[in-house]
RNA sequence: GGAUGCGUAGCUCAGUUGGAUAGAGCAACCGCCUUCUAAGCGGUCGGUCACAGGUUCGAGUCCUGUCGCAUCCGCCA
């Protein structure tokens, strides 16, 4: 099944070559939905940017688009309006046969791409020796929501966590702990994961303000990258007490990946300095081994180098990550890379990008992109941190929305004098409180800094996750109380649409698969969440003004099928945000 | 100084390759539960789209400049 958009696209086109020949072929119908039904469902743009070429008023040319279009199976006859716009009105029983078809299948009408990529999503990333904090939030949620559309269309994608688990800060930790307590590099667990950041940050202290603290640890880091059993020893203890703690919040936020970190390409940095070196861009400039870049320029307007080799002989990441993208290419196969993470770093993946082009790593078919988001900020408007002062652990961050969102059940089932067991509410909050946080992050244009409220994330009203929730269960409780089986309504049974709330309702649920398409393409998820939420608000309007088990068969029948297919489009959707329905709340 | 992004209603934010009258939610005020979960629905109020030019049939959207905010800027990642 073809998006809607789409086929229009496609008629208008051919109409468009009937009409003024095979040149045609190239111009962009530009079709769009309307803004305002009084113009139909779509709108094509097209005459008013063709007058010049065919030096022919926009009417005019409509007008020949018309009559040359073969489009009524879809729409009714289309109208001139305005300046030249065209308006495609869809007749209703192709919109209750198309939904129909939709409501039988698991995959509600869309297609898988027919050419499946293979696609790298880079996100969540967080350092080992750290505890995940409110920093690793947005990509965590925003990279695992993209993988799953992605997925969901069919491509094959790998989910890499690319985790700080080399470099310098390996060095400060180890010498520091070999000082303070050296039983950590020798035991399993001799450390909390809580102390263990302490004795981080009090080595970074150190490294800040000790010259032969800062020698000796990157004499470690050295040593370390050179393989030294006693250094890998302490640094896989440290790996993997880190991994048992990250997982525990992925498996709260239902979250999988693999992990693959910076220290996996090791063995390949030696190689990519040889490769811009025999590719003759590489310069040395006070010790260190760089690229120059263009577009970059310092203080002085002289062009700004991408360090690939410190004067001490340790790579960075420009290093890891040119290593990374070229292992990605050439071993992973993958025709197209996804990094998620703060725009903080879009110089530096642009840097990478161009030195990548320069030294033939990455060839122009393969699409890089980075995906940046903004910050997270409190209320006051600042970066988000505790009272103290400290950066937020996201383990806090979640629970403390879970008890947020069991307050607020709570409070309700006393009101409304209802008895639930433990294990409801339990689920229930976890539920709605973790949905409420990826959510509040998804629906926001990524490439802002947003602000974290508990308050407004949970709202039961707007565009939140609860109220998306409570559609969902609107229709379950009809299901309930009608004693219905959606997937058992007959196959006969028909969708009829009457009312102007059913056809409005109708109307955007054709609309899924093109919003999905637009999310594939351009990466942007607060798309997907805004057409459910729109879809929550038609559909409420619907169940205000559109009784359902008290009508007549016929009209019930088409009710409960419309009910069923909102449902399954709320389910697919928020499946896609990483948000699991209730069934009650 | 340079790079990037942003500036839309009192607040938080949408706004699709430029398209017809710029939209939500919150807040404020007024209505609607003997009917499928009122965690809902309807209504009122609220805008020089930072500012100034330009491009064109048409600009919140594209270009130039100005102002303001944020992030980043050679050996951390």
């Amino acid at each position: 099944m073809t998006a809607i958009l789409e086929q229009i696209k496609t008629k208008v086109t051919s109409a468009l070559i009937k009409a003024f020949g095979e040149e045609m072929k190239a111009i962009d119908p530009l079709i769009a939905g309307t803004n305002n039904p009084k113009f139909g469902d779509y709108q094509s743009n097209v005459s008013m940017s063709l007058t010049k070429k065919l030096k022919k008023n926009p009417r005019e040319i409509a007008q020949e688009i018309i009559n040359n279009l073969d489009i009524t199976d879809l729409c009714e006859t289309p109208e001139i309006a305005g300046a030249g716009f065209i308006n495609f009105k869809l007749k209703i029983n192709y919109l209750e046969t198309k939904l129909r078809t939709m409501q039988k299948d698991s995959r509600l009408g869309i297609e898988k791409v027919n050419q499946p990529q293979k696609i790298i999503v880079d996100f969540s990333s967080p350092n080992i020796a750290k505890e995940m904090h409110v920093g690793h939030l947005r990509s965590t949620i925003i990279g695992d929501s993209i993988a799953r559309v992605l997925e969901f269309k069919g491509h094959q994608v790998l989910r890499l966590n690319h985790v700080g688990d080399w470099g310098t800060q390996f060095g400060m930790l180890i010498t520091y702990l070999k000082e303070v307590y050296p039983s950590a590099l020798t035991t399993a667990d001799a450390l909390d994961i809580g102390d263990l950041v302490t004795f981080y940050k009090q080595a970074k202290q150190r490294f800040d303000q000790d010259e032969t603290f800062k020698e000796t640890a990157r004499q470690a880091v050295v040593k370390l990258q050179a393989g030294d059993e006693e250094s890998l020893k302490a640094w896989q203890l440290l790996c993997q007490q880190s991994r048992r703690e990250f997982q525990v919040i992925y498996n709260i936020l239902d979250i999988h990946l693999n992990e693959r970190g910076e220290s996996f390409y090791n063995p390949f940095l030696p190689a990519v300095i040889a490769e811009l070196e025999s590719q003759n861009i590489l310069q040395e400039d006070d010790g260190a081994k760089c690229v120059f870049l263009e577009g970059f320029t310092n203080k002085e307007g002289n062009p700004l180098p991408l360090i690939v080799q410190k004067t001490d002989g340790g790579y960075n990441y420009a290093t890891t990550d040119l290593a990374a993208l070229n292992y990605r290419i050439k071993e992973d196969q993958a025709s197209r890379i996804i990094y998620v993470t703060d725009s903080g770093q879009s110089n530096h993946f642009a840097q990478v990008f161009q030195v990548a082009k320069k030294a033939h790593i990455l060839p122009e078919k393969i699409e890089v992109t980075h995906v940046p988001f903004g910050l997270v900020k409190g209320e006051d408007g600042k970066k988000l941190k505790t009272r103290s002062g400290e950066t937020i652990k996201l383990k806090d961050l979640l629970s403390e929305a879970i008890i947020y969102a069991q307050k607020d059940l709570e409070t309700r089932l006393k009101n409304e004098e209802r008895n639930e067991t433990d294990d409801f509410i339990q689920n229930i909050a976890k539920t709605v409180g973790i949905g409420a946080v990826k959510y509040a992050d998804l629906s926001q244009n990524r490439t802002t800094d947003y602000i974290f409220s508990y308050k407004k994330m949970l709202a039961l009203q707007g565009n939140t996750a609860p109220y998306m929730l409570y559609a969902y269960v609107r229709v379950q409780g009809i299901s309930r109380k009608g004693n219905i089986d959606f997937e058992n309504l007959g196959e006969n049974a028909k969708i009829i649409l009457k009312e102007e709330q059913e056809l409005i309702l109708a109307k955007h649920l054709l609309q899924l698969e093109e919003i999905i398409n637009e999310v594939e393409k351009d990466l942007f998820p607060n798309r997907l969440c805004n057409y459910l939420f729109e879809l929550s608000q038609k559909f409420n309007i619907f169940f205000e003004n559109c009784p359902v088990l008290q009508s007549e068969d016929t009209v019930k029948t088409s009710r409960l099928l419309l009910c069923d297919l909102t449902a399954k489009t709320l389910k697919l959707g928020l499946s896609l945000l990483g948000i699991p329905v209730l069934e009650r709340m």
